[in-house]
Formats: C-alpha cells, structure tokens, sequence
DNA sequence: CTTACTACGTAGCCATCCTAGGTAGGAGGG
DNA sequence: CCCTCCTACCTAGGATGGCTACGTAGTAAG
C-alpha cells in the first residue's frame, strides 16, 4: 500500500483526464470510482467525494459523460452511474496527447545549458 | 515552432518544478527564465509575469532560491537573479519524484478492466 | 426508533495561475 | 530637455478547481 498522497495541486487539471480513463472500460457510479482509483494506485489516488461529484457534473455538462440512477444490487440507496459518451470519448484522446505533451515539455527542460 | 500553449491547469502545482529545473544549471533574472521556458519547450510554455514572480517570490520565501540584484550588461534595468539553494536542490530531487509518482499512477489507470 | 452504513450532493475555503495594470531606469530622436 | 520606447520588476483582483465539513436520504440491524 502507498499511503503518501499527491500534492493537491498536480490533480488540477488532471482529475478530468483521470475520471476519463477510469470510465473509459466500463460505467460505475461515485465512490466505485474512488475506490477504483485507490486500488489501482496503490492507494495512490484518493479522491475526496466534495472533489469527485463536481468533477463528474463538469464533465456530464460538457457532455463527456452520461449518467443514469440505478438500483443498488445490496440493498443501499441508488447508484448514479456514468458512462462514457463519444463525444467524451474523443476528449479523453486529446486529454492524453496532451499530457504527453506536457510531459514531454518538463522533459525538455533538463539537463541544457 | 509550437504554438499551442498547455491548460492553465496542468501548471498548477507544476510551476515550481519548472522554475527549479531552469534554474538548476545556472542563476537566472526573471525575464530571461521566461524565455529559457520558450525555447527549450519550442514555445509551449509561455509563463506570464504575473505567474512568474509570485512562483519566483514563494520560492524564495521557502528558501529554495537566493536572490540578487545585478547591473544589467545591455543598458537597461537592473536584473533580480535567483539562484538554487541547496534546500532548493533537494526540493527539485522530491518534485522530480513526485513528478514521475504522479506519472505512474496516471498510467496505471489504463487498459485496466 | 436509534444507530450505522452507503451514496449523492454542495457551500465556502484556499492555493495558484492569469489579466491587466503600474513603476522605474536607460537609450535615442527631436 | 522632453518624449517615446524598451526592458525589467511587481501586484491587485478575477477565475478555476480541489478540499473540508457538512447535509440529506434510503436500507438494515438491534
């Protein structure tokens, strides 16, 4: 288990792109995707849900994602699950061109001069 | 060259990466740090001064740049040079670190279920 | 009916980047 | 001498977006 967390400020701008990926395979509802992240992060990525659910509405107003309630299939309250639209599906490519991008700029900045 | 910038974003919580990286090899004044930004990245990152002297000046007060003043060789103004500490020499390893933690975790979010 | 757990939601805080301005010194023309 | 231009440093206020702390509601157990 990694237990130290990222510094708040390298999730700005990227918890889109990091929502995107998540629900890129399949459709979950809220805290399955924070529990997602946790177990494919080592524990790494914790989301807070005052983080997660407007993240989630951005995205849903932007058209990137789609929601639905649905029953619970154990007995809690209902789940609203979010599916990948196309339009999101698109975004989620050039979301990862551009961290790549970014990534590749940071990258560049070593060892000159 | 390369024109489209970065979402404002993706600097959040990197800038400070960026500046400690550019000052590693050598001190720089402000203006000039800006253009170093530019050309090693091909024009992708663009900071604005009203991003870089705060980072610059938060930098400072944490101890992980000098600063001083210096006559300019061309005439004009006098120029703030910044210069690494060795505070600021270990706090560019952690970042680095960070960095390629945070990079890690985003992969693994891929191709996963 | 009280407690506990799950699940969704948001108001207000805070850090940080950006916009849009300001100050000041030197160079050069008129 | 002005006036303009360029360089260089600086900051107030706006916008964004994650986080803290809290609220609501449904189900299950005792």
């Amino acid at each position: 288990m990694e237990h130290s967390a990222p510094d708040a400020n390298l999730l700005k701008g990227n918890l889109d792109l990091i929502l995107l990926e998540i629900l890129e395979a399949q459709p979950m509802y809220g805290l399955e995707i924070i529990n997602e992240a946790q177990t494919r992060t080592d524990g790494y990525f914790d989301f807070k849900e005052g983080s997660l659910y407007p993240a989630l509405h951005r995205l849903e107003a932007q058209g990137w994602l789609s929601a639905a309630f649905q029953d619970s299939d154990s007995g809690g309250p209902r789940r609203k699950y979010y599916r990948l639209t196309d339009k999101g599906s698109h975004a989620l490519e050039r979301k990862r061109a551009e961290w790549q991008r970014f990534g590749r700029a940071i990258e560049s900045l070593r060892g000159k001069s």
